[in-house]
DNA sequence: GTTCCTGCAAAGGTTTTGCACCATA
DNA sequence: TATGGTGCAAAACCTTTGCAGGAAC
């Protein structure tokens, strides 16, 4: 579920515009399936593996073939406006990057699979930290937490 | 290249002892192909591909099927003598676990896929105070940073 | 001798690719 | 109209599973 922010509109909207003008910008087109897996992400914020992705829009009744999502998220992350996560089993998930650069980590529950996100601003400053420090030029960072959610220390 | 300690010994002989000592405190057997995926990650001090280790085993003709390598890399994972990591493309690969808890993190350049690791204290600080914030119970974190190696940012 | 491990081969799931057709600009 | 996007189907890739034979205890 898409947070509101304070204009009313999604984040993902604003990423839906960004990302279909970026397109257009850079001599790509507005195809069908292209446009509609953005309109998906933009909708849903993000965090869904290419079958979801496929599977939304079978449901909105807007078909696009497996290939094309695939070839369309591809393309998104090559253009800097998804970035792909991969967990350590199953398949990758795709986020939106926003252009303030805010963005979340995961923590997954090893028994059940469940997936929750968090950001933590400390954190955020200690890969920075690292940054500076390396010789590569530092683009991205992804953060995954492992352990058991409640429900399953319960169980 | 393993790195020699102050006892002149590996780290790694000293986690091929005691993974084979924990494989038979638990009851499973000592088999042939286990064994030398065993002394394999030792000798080589993790951070291997599936595939890298049957196809160094082959190297040494001891020969390893692919379902073996994969099943005994899974027992050791499962009994917490290796940590399974998920880059953002292509395979996992295989960390060993060493009793004080030391790890390291990764560095992966996006052009050439080239992976360094590094390790840093603030960055596990951080982790830590995450871990006592949430519900769940932590028990492992996978750290990736993504950018350009020295050599792609020249070419 | 019994149980577990192994290897082969086949299946599984995700992602990529080839190619003919169609839509966009 | 020319180029590039799309969909289908097939392939590629990594990983898991079934099963018969052999090794470990």
């Amino acid at each position: 579920m898409p947070v509101d922010d304070q204009d009313g509109t999604t984040p993902g909207s604003a990423w839906t515009s960004r990302a279909l003008a970026e397109l257009t910008a850079r001599g790509y087109r507005a195809g069908e399936a292209r446009t509609a897996v953005i309109e998906l992400l933009g909708a849903e914020g993000g965090c869904l593996e290419a079958d979801d992705v496929a599977a939304r829009l079978r449901l909105q009744d807007k078909r696009a073939g497996t290939a094309s999502v695939y070839r369309a998220l591809a393309l998104l992350s090559e253009l800097g406006l998804l970035h792909k996560v991969a967990l350590a089993d199953g398949p990758a998930r795709f986020e939106l990057v926003l252009p303030d650069g805010e963005h979340h980590h995961h923590i997954v529950c090893d028994g059940c699979g469940q997936t929750v996100a968090f950001s933590d601003p400390s954190l955020e400053r200690a890969v920075h930290a690292i940054s500076d420090q390396t010789s590569f030029l530092i683009e991205a960072h992804d953060i995954t937490l492992h352990g058991i959610c409640e429900d399953c220390q319960a169980g």
